[in-house]
RNA sequence: GCGAGUGUAGUUCAGUGGUAGAACACCAGCUUCCCAAGCUGGAUAUGAGGGUUCGAUUCCCUUCACUCGCUCCA
């Protein structure tokens, strides 16, 4: 029950944002495209808007944060040397009886000795069941299942006798599976005209690798110290077995992401600094801070190289869900491509005489999960006024004011339009004279617009035009010759 | 990719082996002095391809898309 209100929800914002021209279906007179999605005009001003925010908070308002703008595709080796040719893939398997899919390392394991009688199963990484036998090889024995093979075993003490006896499926309990299948999520395309293997290329899977390649080139023409970020904002892609969710998860997606390199002893401080600034960033969107929360990944879930990662997640109609992550890399990225391209990418301190790699805090965001997650915390249905309002933040709204003749004659709209003329050379705003005035309204309410300027008889008389705020329905009167200084300021909140 | 379900105007829903209908939304005109009012008129749909049939939106096949689950992550 309580799932069917979530996709009620969902699919209502789905329904206003293709009605109002945020976000379309790709390609949709072919039949559509498996999560693919296009942003209209009002999509592509809320986008737009997101990011420039994200860049001022990040780069342009920061001494020690530079930005840059990498291509899509780069050398293959910088992708061997990030581990995402040899890592980025999913080994799958099909239960046979059941038809489940999932992956095959993290299906439980049954492992059995050759030489007694001991028998066990790894759910997860933990040995099920707690016998004295199986405490004693969990003290001794860790890491990924397939590596207990070969292990002596706790009960007989024989070496080299523990084996592995098969999968279990983790719903049904069978253990016939099909052959695992690689799924590896980076798109391939061709560098060149000839298809040959040696031309093949990567569209980049993240933005990051493109900052760590340039790290010397960066430090070397900025001339700042130790700490300073890079920014960059760009398109990535991924072939994800599964997409869904409107636009929270696709194939192509764009970040929004930041690498500070630090000194390795400073790793806290600034891992803690980050999390805080970022979580700010979402509440200064105007997200609603009931609907925020940070996430500490477990031990577990961390790739071996990183030290900490933690999520800022946002609870969406279908779930709380990740929108970033803040993680301390340590000097992970920049070492792997010192050794794989022997390049020095060091960082020289002045005053302590050496060279060092330096480590690195990322902040990496989605921005289009960003944009669900504006329109999603926006949405409101207003049942009192028989209304859909979206209450975006004025400093992202696509459009800050609509101006209106309240009747479409008496010489109204020549003066509507003429204040419309003088205030969209300073803001983005819209013009309309169609139709009855609460119609109007109503349509820039779920647009998202914050204010309404309104000419009507009086102000034929003494000049003065009335402000609609868009979510508490109030409306004040004020003189035509000050709408643009009083909406600038009202904008810039 | 696998399994299950679903595809009719922009949206929500009817309906039929024989010319596809409504409501709301949209557009135009009239009207209208503040929140989806009214009047008149208008445009717009059987996801795509194939098969069976005199005739298919309806029956069959394929495909595409959507929803849920497995999985992954920004």
């Amino acid at each position: 029950m309580a799932k069917y209100i979530k996709n009620e929800q969902m699919e209502k914002l789905i329904s206003l944002c293709k009605r109002r021209g945020f976000i379309f279906q790709s390609s949709e007179i072919y039949g559509g495209m498996n999560s693919c999605w296009d942003y209209g005009p009002l999509g592509v001003e809320l986008k737009r808007n997101i990011k420039n925010f994200w860049w001022k908070k990040m780069v342009t308002s920061r001494e020690n944060v530079v930005g840059m703008d990498a291509g899509i595709l780069m050398h293959p080796k910088v992708w061997e040397a990030s581990g995402h040719v040899e890592n980025f893939h999913d080994p799958l398997i099909d239960c046979k009886s059941c038809r489940t899919r999932f992956r095959e390392d993290k299906a439980p394991h049954v492992f059995k000795c050759s030489k007694c009688i001991m028998k066990f199963k790894i759910v997860n990484g933990v040995i099920e069941g707690k016998s004295k036998y199986t405490k004693l090889f969990e003290s001794t024995i860790a890491g990924e299942p397939h590596t207990y093979v070969g292990s002596e075993c706790p009960r007989c003490k024989n070496e080299n006798a523990i084996e592995l006896e098969g999968l279990e499926c983790p719903k049904c309990g069978g253990n016939d599976f099909t052959e695992a299948k690689q799924f590896n999520l980076m798109f391939k395309t061709h560098y060149g005209p000839s298809e040959d293997t040696a031309s093949q290329i990567y569209l980049r899977p993240e933005t990051a690798q493109g900052i760590f390649v340039n790290f010397s080139n960066i430090s070397n023409t900025i001339r700042t110290k130790l700490p300073f970020g890079v920014g960059q904002i760009g398109k990535a892609f991924r072939n994800e077995i599964t997409t869904g969710n409107f636009i929270f998860r696709s194939r192509e997606f764009e970040q929004m992401e930041m690498e500070f390199f630090i000194k390795d002893d400073e790793s806290k401080q600034w891992y803690e600094y980050w999390i805080k600034e970022r979580f700010e960033f979402y509440k200064q969107l105007g997200i609603n801070k009931e609907n925020l929360r940070l996430r500490d990944h477990e031990e577990n879930e961390l790739a071996h190289y990183a030290r900490g990662c933690t999520d800022v997640e946002y609870k969406f109609p279908f779930g709380w869900s990740e929108l970033e992550g803040i993680a301390d890399r340590k000097s992970y990225d920049l070492q792997q491509h010192i050794d794989a391209s022997g390049k020095n990418l060091t960082y020289f301190d002045q005053e302590a005489n050496e060279h060092f790699v330096p480590s690195v805090i990322e902040t990496s965001a989605g921005v289009d999960r960003t944009l669900l997650t504006v329109l999603a915390d926006a949405y409101w249905d207003d049942v009192e006024n028989n209304r859909v309002v979206m209450s975006l933040s004025p400093k992202i709204a696509p459009v800050k004011v609509a101006i209106f003749p309240l009747v479409n004659k008496d010489n109204m709209p020549e003066i509507a339009k003429k204040i419309f003329d003088n205030v969209s050379e300073h803001l983005a705003a819209f013009y309309d004279k169609a139709g009855s005035i609460g119609r109007r309204y109503r349509r820039q309410d779920e647009a998202g617009t914050p204010f309404g300027i309104t000419v009507d008889s009086q102000t034929l008389e003494d000049g003065t035009v009335t402000l609609r705020d868009r979510d508490t329905l109030e409306q004040i009167r004020i003189p035509q010759d000050k709408v643009l200084s009083v909406l600038i300021e009202k904008v810039n909140i």
